[in-house]
DNA sequence: GTCTATATACGGATAGAC
DNA sequence: GTCTATCCGTATATAGAC
């Protein structure tokens, strides 16, 4: 699988998506013209990603905001009641995108190598596709209300446990060395974080996302795959 | 080397940490009796990285911080003359203790593999004693003025420089294999990120930094190390 | 649906007493 | 040196006109 090949099976459309957001939140969105509310939806998290991106959440101040979407601050309201509420609607907007596209394409894989491939491409792919949401989710963890941090702090522990969950079965069947677990996961989530919080560098020495999906399959393979093969490591 | 001995050696005592701070900022503090200058930035900087890294240094209002430490606004602002002015002292203290560490320690090591354990080791050892400034440093560098974002970024790039320099060195001298040399910096400058961004999830596991350290040399040696000895990637 | 105008609270920072 | 009281700007959120 390649980038290219993600995007075209994945179709992760936002007009699609924004109007599942809508069909979730009709009760607290007050706009009822399905176009109007899809049209404005898109305004409203892409600015919200993008200033919260440059200097943070909770410095941008709703105006900031107004101005970014070109809606009023009165029209805004229309379509959350507080700032805290838009927050938890972007949260879970992606939370739930991100969790349906890795169950669809890791359920068909057995072979363990294979499934720690898909679940490391897939991952940077995800994370190169949505870059601002997992940015915003990852800086704006610590300002959350407990409730949604806590939702945050299991998402980030779900990804551990299925990338260990791999390596246990790949040692049980002799295809991977035996190795920490634990911490071996930790280090594959650590490589696919960087990815997306620290763009800004990848993008200044130009290095694309397959490039750097193959250079870090490389380096986890070498260190977990059983000896049949110290070629592949390149 | 161990976390007990750097420790030791590195005698990074808190006193004499802020007497150079009061020292170094003699025009800013109106206060002038050392001892009582002394006594105060402690509580100053210890309220600052503690609320801060709980909720973000802007959200963290004035009136937070004087409860926090024990001090009165009025008092607050003649140790500095804003909270901009604040934050780069903040800063400003972090980076010079750790360039000078850095160093001191690896001047004399030439040896690529030493040099690399050396630098990972120490890395890893100087953010556990610090954790708090680094992940202080870390996250609230978006919302920094443009000046010390500059230096925040410049000092990341370096230490990216600072491995890459050693993995060049080493794959010049047949020590190390030949791999891409900047992406394989920024593995391991991930991984030692990882350890002060993530304490939380290390604490909650019980792992200590030693633990930590051995793990991460033995995954990066295992990618790096010329063929003399697969035994050694425990 | 969207706007402008405004209520109300809280932010950083300073003045001046002790 | 440190305090309390206060200035003044800006924050979120809402009311009510169009």
């Amino acid at each position: 699988m390649t980038y290219r090949e993600f995007i075209k099976t994945a179709k992760i459309s936002k007009e699609k998506l924004y109007r599942e957001i809508y069909r979730a939140n009709r009760d607290k969105i007050q706009v009822k013209k399905e176009a109007t509310v899809v049209r404005n939806l898109g305004r409203i998290f892409d600015a919200a990603l993008k200033i919260s991106n440059e200097k943070g959440f909770q410095a941008m101040s709703m105006r900031d905001f107004s101005q970014e979407t070109g809606l009023s601050l009165g029209a805004l309201y229309t379509y959350f009641a507080s700032k805290d509420e838009l927050l938890e609607m972007i949260l879970r907007q992606g939370r739930e995108l991100v969790m349906r596209v890795l169950k669809t394409h890791l359920a068909a894989i057995r072979d363990p190598a294979a499934r720690l491939e898909t679940a490391i491409r897939l991952h940077l792919y995800l994370t190169e596709a949505l870059q601002p949401w997992f940015y915003f989710s990852f800086m704006e963890a610590k300002s959350m209300n407990p409730v949604a941090k806590e939702k945050t702090i299991a998402s980030e522990l779900a990804t551990d446990q299925l990338l260990a969950g791999i390596l246990e079965e790949g040692q049980r069947m002799g295809v991977f060395k035996p190795r920490d677990t634990t911490l071996a996961a930790g280090v594959i989530k650590a490589l696919l974080q960087d990815w997306y919080v620290k763009r800004w560098k990848f993008a200044r020495r130009g290095i694309e996302v397959d490039r750097y999906a193959d250079f870090v399959l490389a380096y986890v393979m070498s260190f977990h795959k059983a000896n049949d093969g110290e070629a592949e490591s390149k």
